[in-house]
DNA sequence: ATTATTTATTGCAATATTACGATATAAAGA
DNA sequence: TCTTTATATCGTAATATTGCAATAAATAAT
């Protein structure tokens, strides 16, 4: 018990819902909302940005490099995270489908 | 320790992670996508659809209702289960604010 | 070589999520 | 009224997530 039955659904309901869970957090979209903002793919002064301890950045940021959405490169001690910009407007257009599929038709009669 | 320190960030980033923690979860993304189906708003044989208990579904259901995602209303003993117009379409617009405020400048150079 | 700086990893505690059987509730039909 | 049908809720087990201190690893600076 206590673990999701992915093989209940198809590949791409299981996809949406990573990407989703990648998303589902606060700290993950200010982190996404801060590497946008300093275009100039800022590293970890993240901790001192938002208020969590270092080790915690370090795996939101984990676990967002590993839905691929950010990536960084090594430049000394220091490490460069941004925005993957092709995976980002794969992401994009994932979630459009998705609330596309519904506006096209229906109003709330229920 | 453990629980989401949300006064460390905006209203809208703790908005917009309540909204992907609903979606984050291909059984709550197959319910979507079979109400949109149907779109004439079918209730719970989504439990044959699914192939997850009644317990589980109805579970689901109360955490797609809790965010406003969709609606009930009583039939009879039968319960009618619908998309919520208004909601699904201030959901969507949500995301593609989010979405668009990076796309519009950046190559990924980092 | 030693020390400082930056990030990642490990280990652990607190809490949340997922799933389901059992049971409760409530309306419909016999 | 009694039974059936449909849904919700409770209790509980298994697993996942969140957060941090401590520590490791790797480069830079002295």
């Amino acid at each position: 018990m206590g673990v999701t039955q992915s093989h209940l659904f198809t590949e791409d309901q299981n996809q949406l819902a990573l990407i989703a869970k990648a998303i589902a957090h606060p700290a993950r979209i200010a982190i996404l909302h801060h590497l946008i903002k300093t275009k100039s793919c800022i590293n970890g002064d993240l901790v001192l940005e938002i208020g969590l301890a270092q080790a915690t950045i370090s795996q939101h940021l984990r676990e967002l490099k590993e839905v691929g959405i950010i990536q960084g490169t090594i430049e000394g001690t220091k490490i460069n995270y941004c925005i993957h910009a092709e995976k980002w407007n794969e992401l994009k257009s994932l979630f459009q489908h998705f609330f596309e599929s519904y506006s096209a038709c229906c109003d709330s009669s229920c």
